[in-house]
DNA sequence: TACAATGATTGGGA
DNA sequence: TCCCAATCATTGTA
């Protein structure tokens, strides 16, 4: 550091742009002072030619003597001087370099994946978000979710301790590169700015290999990513109870099989399902339904007597039309109400054989839709809802192939239909 | 292994 | 945003 004024006190201005030689030679261009001092530059450049060939002690103490040496800093200002000129011909180019897009967006990236920035929240919000995009969030997917989170802050963890090291080692080198070049620079011509381009060069290096780390981390980030989006990809069927729940809540709402957001979650969380599969779930079998009744009329039946036989135990019991295997089960305020609508009265009428039943439903069912025929007629006050069925279809899907409107008269007609009860044919 | 069943995804419409 | 329709991809079964 104490090197430093050593080196060079000014540029540019005095003769030839040297200031220190200037100093010591513009008087002595015609005078015998002069013709003096060229020997003095003479000898400088002679003895350091010649320094190499000495012995080590006579070297330093040689070294020591050109250090001293008054022409020393004029000679050092000519040639940095002259350095510097070709350097920046060479370099000049390449200075000024705007911020790297490629870094920005890598920045942006580990930024939004939570790796970079603050920890809370960034991870488990991209992780969210995945676990949206994937459709939401069950007891499995939180497994999933909570696994995805574990990775990503272990990858979090790698990027920041590598990051750091990279900082250290980067602040490490330039410190250990300037303290070489203000060491050498008592020996050889360097000056500040050649110091300053070489830290910065040696900055270039290292953001570098920043870069490489980021570039690393958004690909592990991406890895983890899609193989978490890709493990919910792969389906797996639900369990047969499940299946029975929906097909059940279908069955006794096959007028409009549109459950309220409020009888899906209640489906979701009997069924151990999210949200958005019971909404798929739906989507489906209203399709397959529709494209093929045939196919679902004994399904149909089954469930409808499953429901009616279940009404009728209840009612057995004195109590509401509840049963373990139906949605209402719970028999809660909040739980939504899917028997003894007009829903189950038209799957009833239907098991009559004024249609397709007719010919199709076995002895078994027969026997069901006597049992169901005995429920009607103890339960009582079901005879409107009878009439009322008859409006629809046996399918409930009218002649443009679509659902009977929302305000059937399921609620309507249903004796059970507690005004604390969410019916779901009110949804659409 | 072929085929059916089924859960998930995608694109378009209202 | 929800639904439909088509389609994909996986699972289950004969």
């Amino acid at each position: 550091m104490d090197e430093q004024p050593r080196l060079m006190h000014s540029h540019g201005v005095g003769m030839a742009g040297h200031p220190g030689l200037s100093q010591h030679m513009q008087d002595g261009t015609g005078g015998t002072d002069g013709e003096g001092r060229k020997q003095d530059i003479g000898d400088i450049l002679q003895q350091i030619m010649t320094i190499t060939d000495q012995s080590l002690d006579e070297a330093q103490a040689r070294k020591h003597a050109l250090n001293c040496h008054r022409m020393k800093p004029a000679l050092f200002n000519v040639l940095c001087e002259i350095k510097e000129k070709t350097v920046l011909s060479i370099r000049g180019a390449q200075e000024e370099e705007p911020p790297d897009a490629q870094l920005m967006r890598l920045d942006n990236m580990l930024l939004a994946e939570g790796v970079s920035g603050p920890e809370k929240g960034g991870g488990s919000a991209a992780a969210a978000a995945a676990a949206a995009a994937a459709g939401g969030a069950g007891s499995d997917n939180s497994a999933e979710h909570s696994d995805y989170r574990a990775k990503l802050s272990q990858i979090r963890q790698i990027y920041h301790t590598e990051l750091e090291k990279y900082e250290q080692a980067c602040n490490e080198f330039t410190t250990h590169v300037m303290n070489l070049l203000r060491e050498q620079s008592r020996t050889r011509p360097i000056s500040p700015k050649e110091i300053e381009r070489m830290v910065s060069i040696i900055h270039r290096k290292f953001s570098s290999i920043q870069m490489q780390l980021k570039q690393s981390t958004c690909e592990a980030v991406m890895i983890l990513r899609s193989r978490f989006l890709d493990a919910r990809r792969k389906r797996r069927n639900f369990n047969k109870q499940a299946t029975e729940i929906l097909n059940e809540y279908f069955y006794s709402h096959l007028s409009n099989p549109y459950p309220s957001e409020e009888a899906k979650e209640e489906l979701a969380k009997k069924c151990s399902i999210t949200v958005s599969q019971v909404s798929n779930w739906f989507g489906n079998k209203r399709i397959r339904y529709k494209k093929n009744i045939g196919k679902f009329q004994e399904e149909a039946n089954m469930y409808a007597a499953k429901t009616a036989v279940n009404a009728a135990n209840a009612s057995a019991h004195g109590s509401q039309a509840n049963s373990p295997s139906t949605p209402n089960s719970a028999g809660s305020a909040g739980s939504f109400n899917m028997s003894n609508s007009g829903d189950l009265f038209m799957s009833v009428q239907s098991l009559n054989g004024d249609s397709y039943q007719g010919a199709q439903v076995g002895a078994n069912v027969q026997s069901q839709v006597d049992t169901l025929r005995h429920v009607i007629s103890q339960t009582g006050g079901y005879s409107d809802g009878l009439a009322a069925s008859q409006m629809y279809s046996p399918q409930g899907i009218n002649a443009n192939g679509g659902w009977q409107d929302a305000t059937t008269p399921s609620s309507v007609t249903s004796p059970t239909e507690g005004p604390g009860s969410v019916h779901s044919d009110t949804s659409n």
